[in-house]
DNA sequence: GCCTTATTCAACTACTTGGTTGTATAGTGA
DNA sequence: TCACTATACAACCAAGTAGTTGAATAAGGC
């Protein structure tokens, strides 16, 4: 409740990075210190603690202190509220093609022109 | 199904900024042409056009041609293939949530210390 | 053809960011 | 205390990006 108020900006531009979306991944089996984390990767150990400094900013992942360790574990219910965000949204998508199917209904205009994402001119 | 391999650090990145997701709520209600994008905000219109080619890269949106317009409107299926990832996150997150209960209960530590945030010398 | 509308492209600037190296702090154990 | 481990801070750099202005393209209406 109240929730921790959580800053889409900076949660999604958090997830907006690969090295990010794994160590989110690498946490969600559990928490990790920053040596665990930065294995996998061929980053510095520095490079891995900024990833998770912008983790923690987004509220993404939180982290409390284990004698020198510092493990970092996933804060579920910020991602809860950015999963609630979206599914949010595709509702409201949803309902926005029924509205633009009415529309297509009144317009000639073929249901759905082929253009997935090629914008080339020939 | 194979979907549209939706490249998720484009699409999170595409969500990080207020503006480009002012311009998704405003297309989950409906296509609409980069004039009409535009008037919410103070900004010219080729930054708005900026950011609807960013969407599109992201495969967030979709554009096609009406005379001199060119108008934009949601995919909804990487809407979907986004929430479901973020879906497919909460679950992992919750059973990593069992998990950490387990070693909890077999360490003898108090559950949290309150170390939020501050790291500063005295 | 010419003018208007809608949109994009190109070049440029200011700012942000992911990475680095080097140094400093915090805690453990001898 | 000293050495060691784990992590963070500071300064820096290369690359990316959000915004601008100005010019170009595309389609309609006269």
């Amino acid at each position: 409740m109240t929730a921790t108020t959580l800053d889409l900006d900076a949660a999604f531009g958090a997830l907006s990075d690969p090295t990010r979306r794994a160590i989110v991944s690498r946490l969600a089996r559990g928490p990790a210190t920053v040596g665990e984390l930065a294995e996998p990767f061929d980053l510095t150990l520095q490079a891995v603690s900024k990833h998770l400094a912008v983790l923690t900013r987004a509220g993404l992942v939180e982290r409390h202190r284990d004698a020198q360790r510092r493990p970092a574990r996933l804060s579920g219910p910020a991602l809860g509220e950015l999963t609630g965000w979206l599914l949010d949204f595709r509702a409201h998508v949803a309902e926005g093609y029924e509205r633009l199917d009415a529309l297509l209904a009144d317009d000639p205009r073929p249901p759905s022109p082929p253009t997935p994402r090629a914008r080339r001119k020939p």
